[in-house]
DNA sequence: CCCGGGATCAGGGGCGTCCCCGATGGTGCG
DNA sequence: CGCACCATCGGGGACGCCCCTGATCCCGGG
């Protein structure tokens, strides 16, 4: 339990947010997790890492300049680890920041002491993901072909039909989305329209399928 | 790892399924897992359990005369230890059999090294789980109330507005539940207007969002 | 400058969903 | 027997879903 201090930096794009992460690794006590610097953007947290060195980045998902995966894209050289912290629990999200190198994905639900008992295991090279991600982070590798196939047809889909798509495949009604987005009804049928035919699925019950058996919810 | 062997009574009404574990237990070795005897209903492994006194007990949770829950119940008394062993991952098998007193429940695409370590923990008081359990068992008893009131809430309906409810859960139009029940398409509207009302939901998409919060699929 | 693609919208039609009303027969219970 | 409950079915209606045709606007590339 008495080891050297893990050295981590802290990026997220959110101050407030930032100072907590700050404030509960503090409370596990002085030489446990060292914060040597806080970074909010891309080009902030790369600077940040290649002046400081640390043993561990947590590493925000969605971040101005490129997300989290291009942080860790531009500091492919190095050996720091990296610990994703989102609040997102989207399989897009997660696969795609486990390919793009992170040794493990944690949900802002986190508490504090879990926190650091995670900064502690990624220090010493071990994988560590929030229990519901466990289990379909492994399903993803297990059946990386189909993820790739997935993102293939996702792919296809415009900005606003992948809109339009997540909330019917939640079970929204074309009159809630069209409120929701501020369109009319019409043009959310469209979309759903164009959406059905690529996804090559013929109903919004075979989507809401499609959609949670990718856990694209 | 050269501790004692386990003492192991296998219950299951499939000797076929009975075969594959005991080779698959034998593969791992003579002095690990010791398959004392074997049962296929409830009657059988109640008996088997007072004659051999094993120290753990695989239990299939679809078992004729009562389910593993009754083998349990009617055991209560010795210290043996149950492992849950189980085609089904739907919510309504795992949190009963749990609540029935099992120290673990693991479905059958476990492989044969993994059902040794899984026996072995759980000789050693320690609680299993397959990865993709774990999550919503813990969830289930951090908020055991409202999956109390789920019961309640399915108990309410009658065995055939749940088949109904578990088809249309499942994305079947009405007119294919009818096909798949050999009845009109009237009465499944009735069916599912009653589990609709009684679940107090106003839409089969609710339903569907409703049963697969609770993994009822 | 035209052409393609994306986003927006309209009308109309076929079918699905959900509700209201009502009806029949079976079954168990006091 | 009367009564409650269940399963079964029907008519009809309001509205949602999905498709088709067709339209406008904007924007970027050839």
């Amino acid at each position: 339990m008495a080891d050297a201090p893990v050295r981590v930096v802290v990026v997220d794009d959110h101050a407030m947010f930032r100072s907590g992460v700050r404030a509960e690794l503090a409370s596990a006590g002085a030489g446990v997790v060292d914060v040597l610097a806080e970074a909010a953007d891309v080009d902030e947290a790369v600077a940040a890492v290649q002046a400081h060195r640390p043993d561990v980045v947590l590493l925000d998902v969605h971040l101005p300049g490129g997300g989290g995966v291009e942080v860790m894209r531009r500091l492919a050289a190095t050996e720091t680890r990296f610990l994703a912290l989102s609040v997102s629990d989207a399989a897009e999200d997660v696969i795609g920041t486990i390919r793009g190198g992170a040794r493990g994905y944690v949900t802002k639900t986190i508490t504090g002491p879990e926190l650091v008992s995670a900064i502690r295991r990624v220090a010493d090279g071990d994988a560590v993901f929030s229990p519901r991600l466990a289990g379909f982070v492994l399903d993803a590798f297990a059946g990386s072909i189909e993820v790739a196939a997935v993102d293939e047809d996702l792919d296809r889909l415009t900005e606003r039909e992948r809109e339009v798509m997540r909330l019917i495949a939640r079970g929204y009604a074309y009159k809630e989305v069209a409120k929701e987005l501020f369109i009319s009804i019409k043009t959310v049928e469209t979309h759903m329209s164009n959406v059905l035919r690529k996804l090559q699925l013929s109903s919004r019950h075979e989507l809401t399928r499609w959609a949670t058996d990718r856990r694209l919810l």
